[in-house]
DNA sequence: TGGAATTGGCTTTTT
DNA sequence: GCCAATTCCA
């Protein structure tokens, strides 16, 4: 077997006894940095190695990231073992993994097969739809609220009828009618939102037994990370899974619970003890990531709240620097004084841009900090995923794909029925809508029999049938990858009944040929996480261990593997020309930046193909509706990382800055008034302790005087949480123009204070070309499709930069570099 | 019917 | 200040 004590190097006595308790429940309690993805890692090498099967183990996280990192790191720990086990141990997000058992038990949890995943901006058009419907105005229904209230209900998992049931007030069964016709909607149209992934595979594993032990032998040993951050619908789906076997590895930090506003329960791992008596408990309380003064500072801010259980973090790393904090005049000032920080530590201590981050309390705040860094030509990445695929032309191309992967998808059909524009307009919908809710078929089938349409003009009827025809052809395209895993959702049925090892659909051909390319060694990276289980065929044979169960995989070769079918990105094209995306577009900017983010997705879609032979539409969609925001962040890009605090959870940066810390950003303004307003307080101040105890080394915080909110010049204070932190562990520079009221931050701390005017000492080194980024003309590039290429051109600046590239391989293109990741290779 | 212009709402945080 | 949605105009 392994070597078990290379395992164990170098791990203090308490990781040691977390990495090996492997049979019954364990809760570690994991401070922050004090190695406990170290300790994850470890703990599954040490399960294979003992010679667990590495299918019956899973492990969930929080972001795609996590996992895929996670899985890197088991994998090379187990690198040396023969049949490369890390490749099978099961490393996933929970909604991944609810994606997966749906798909199995799509028709015992009510779901058809091929349902496709709403996307926030769908659901939102879609409430819009709702509230309509069910005769709610607008104004006496914030739909924002009304969404809000449905989703905490959903994750308590409480359905529409109990929401019906309780209903009293006007509002209450306002709210629940809503409801009820949202639910009919995503039926209608075979779409699950977010939640529903969740809160499916919950109830299914409360209420189908067959589905429940099933489920409890295949993941036999289960890993959640984060478990400060389950909802209840993580937490049943976690207890139904664990409730036989009991071995279940819950990994956390109640200081680091940040998603109480959208239904995580502290109390999940607060109570961890009582739902599974006898656990064991291990605290991790040595950080090994940031210096004392940094660490004492947390620890200080965290103590303020209550009711928490007490924890002392410390570590034998150096006393570091004193804590910067800044008082700035306003949010320009802020962030110039910000770049110069930077420019000064890079300067000074050698860093480099990447070992820098800018975090805040809302995306708002980025803007300026964009420009600023922009301004001074420092490289730098944002992270929010919505830039891409939130736009409009990015989404009416997937749109297309959903109504072909799923023709009663309306919301999206709807979406694109008249784009580009084909003369199909609103009155038209209607009565389509009408026609096809009277004969009980979907929008699509009903633009087919647009002639039997009354009202309907033969000249716009023919427009419908015309569009309907080409969702047919493009449906025949992706056919012969279709019906295979539709096939296997009728199998599923079979393994409910049959614990028939090959009949299971997880690992269904087109699976097998996924994972068959993520088995090739080049193919690195992001989407390795996906990889999971499934087994190269034949290599089940060496499968000898003798608690295998039921789901090794299917030892034939896949009777698809040689069948013709499109690649997505082949399909992607078809559709964009076919549908007229690319035909009347002039060359203004627009057009050229709209042309470029289609052209970028058909290059995303590429990069799909490459890593999933085989991969299948829904398979392709599933990806791209579940990548968060932090799974696009790279290391070692040479840019300063700038990102929202609770997307900042789980990472670390030699420097760390944090703006806005004032009274109304952080603490945001909730937390003064909502109607929970010391709980939302107690959330917010983990909030900072987790960006704080992101700074291994340098840690600047800055607020400003008055700052521009929402197009008004706000007078801003300090957050409360400043004066929290010990002042010998503060120096501060106050620039504003006036001192800061008596009683606050400022005037206790033994820091000396320097009033300065804005400072001169770094005027823009680089006057002349003021949008300077990475990228410039000349550059010779290497891209991961198609190689070798120099940038012709760069094409405008800022977030959506687009540059043009000649590659070697295939000529110029024209790509988004956000999206793109060029590797510049001059110098 | 499509495009331009004005208005109004909005901002937490995200899978 | 920005974005989306509605309204207005051709």
């Amino acid at each position: 077997m392994a070597n078990i004590e290379q395992i164990l190097t170098d791990l203090t006595e308490p990781q040691i006894e977390a990495v090996t308790h492997i049979d019954g429940p364990l809760l570690v309690l994991a401070g922050a940095g004090s190695g406990k993805t170290r300790v994850i890692t470890r703990r599954i090498a040490y399960m294979v190695a003992q010679g667990l099967p590495p299918w019956n183990i899973v492990a969930v996280t929080f972001t795609n990231k996590a996992a895929a990192e996670m899985k890197t790191r088991t994998m090379a720990l187990l690198a040396d073992m023969p049949g490369r086990p890390g490749e099978r141990v099961l490393v996933s997000t929970f909604h991944s993994l609810c994606v997966r058992i749906l798909r199995q038990y799509g028709q015992a949890a009510g779901l058809p097969p091929g349902f496709g995943i709403l996307d926030s901006a769908d659901q939102t058009k879609l409430f819009k739809q709702v509230l309509a419907k069910v005769g709610l105005s607008p104004e006496n229904f914030n739909p924002n609220a009304v969404q809000g209230q449905i989703s905490r209900a959903k994750n308590n998992l409480q359905g529409p009828a109990q929401v019906t049931a309780k209903a009293v007030s006007f509002f209450d069964k306002g709210m629940a009618r809503a409801y009820v016709c949202y639910e009919e909607m995503l039926k209608a149209a075979g779409m699950v939102d977010f939640d529903d992934l969740l809160v499916k595979t919950a109830i299914l594993l409360r209420d189908n037994a067959e589905a429940r032990g099933q489920l409890q032998e295949r993941y036999g040993y289960i890993l959640i990370d984060e478990y400060q951050d389950t909802n209840k619908a993580q937490f049943v789906i976690a207890h139904m899974l664990a409730m036989n076997h009991k071995n279940i590895c819950a990994t956390g930090d109640p200081d680091q619970s940040i998603y109480g506003w959208r239904g995580a329960d502290i109390q999940n791992i607060l109570e961890f003890e009582e739902f599974f008596p006898g656990a064991k408990v291990v605290r991790l309380e040595q950080n090994y990531r940031s210096t004392k003064i940094i660490l004492k500072a947390a620890s200080a801010l965290i103590e303020n709240n209550r009711g928490r259980k007490k924890k002392d973090l410390w570590t034998e790393n150096e006393s570091g620097e004193k804590i910067t904090v800044v008082h700035a005049r306003d949010q320009h000032h802020e962030a110039q004084e910000v770049v110069q920080m930077l420019q000064a530590a890079r300067r000074e201590s050698g860093l480099t841009w990447d070992k820098m981050a800018i975090f805040y309390r809302t995306n708002a705040l980025s803007r300026v900090v964009e420009d600023a860094l922009m301004t001074a030509g420092v490289p730098y990445q944002i992270v929010r995923g919505t830039e891409f695929y939130g736009r409009k032309e990015v989404k009416d191309v997937l749109a297309y794909l959903k109504v072909i992967a799923n023709p009663r998808d309306a919301v999206s059909f709807e979406r694109i029925i008249n784009v580009p524009p084909r003369g199909i307009g609103e009155s038209t919908v209607t009565r389509l809508s009408a026609f096809a809710a009277q004969h009980g078929i979907t929008l699509l089938e009903a633009c087919a029999r647009a002639r039997e349409v009354p009202e309907l003009s033969m000249k716009v009827a023919d427009t419908c049938r015309k569009l309907a025809g080409q969702f047919d052809s493009w449906r025949k395209d992706t056919s012969n990858r279709e019906a295979p895993a539709s096939a296997a959702d009728h199998d599923s049925t079979a393994a409910s009944s049959d614990l028939a090892p090959n009949a299971d659909p997880l690992f269904d051909p087109a699976l097998a040929q996924f994972a068959q390319g993520q088995l090739n060694p080049d193919d690195t990276e992001e989407y390795e996480y996906e990889a999971g289980e499934p087994e190269p065929p034949g290599a089940a044979a060496q499968a000898d261990h003798a608690d295998a169960v039921d789901d090794q995989p299917p030892t034939t070769d896949s009777p698809h593997a040689a069948s013709e079918s499109m690649s997505i990105r082949d399909l992607m094209e078809k559709v964009v020309n076919e549908a007229g995306f690319r035909q009347k577009r002039k060359t203004s900017p627009d057009d050229e930046e709209i042309n470029a983010n289609v052209d970028e997705l058909i290059n995303v879609a590429t990069e799909f193909d490459i890593r999933n032979p085989g991969g299948s539409l829904q398979e392709y969609l599933e990806q791209v509706a579940l990548v968060s925001d932090v799974d696009r962040l790279k290391e070692g890009s040479g840019a300063v990382t700038l990102m929202t605090l609770h997307a900042a959870k789980g990472l670390e940066f030699p420097l760390v800055v944090m703006i806005g810390l004032e009274d109304g950003l952080l603490p945001h303004q909730r937390a003064f008034s909502g109607p929970d307003s010391r709980r939302d307080m107690e959330e917010e101040r983990r909030l900072a302790f987790v960006g704080i105890t992101r700074a291994m080394r340098k840690l600047i915080l800055t607020c400003v005087e008055s700052r521009m909110v929402r197009g008004q010049i706000e007078r801003q204070k300090p957050s409360l949480f400043l004066g929290e932190l010990p002042p010998e562990c503060l120096q501060t520079r106050d620039l504003a123009f006036h001192a800061v009221s008596a009683g606050s931050w400022g005037d206790s701390n033994g820091g000396p204070r320097i009033h300065a005017p804005a400072s001169q000492s770094e005027p823009a080194s680089n006057g002349s070309s003021p949008h300077r980024t990475g990228y410039r003309r000349g550059l010779l590039v290497r891209h991961a499709k198609f190689g070798l290429g120099r940038i012709e051109e760069v094409l405008s600046a800022g977030p959506s930069q687009r540059v043009r590239v000649n590659f070697q391989s295939c000529g110029l293109k024209t790509m988004v570099t956000a999206m793109a990741n060029l590797e510049p290779l001059d110098r």
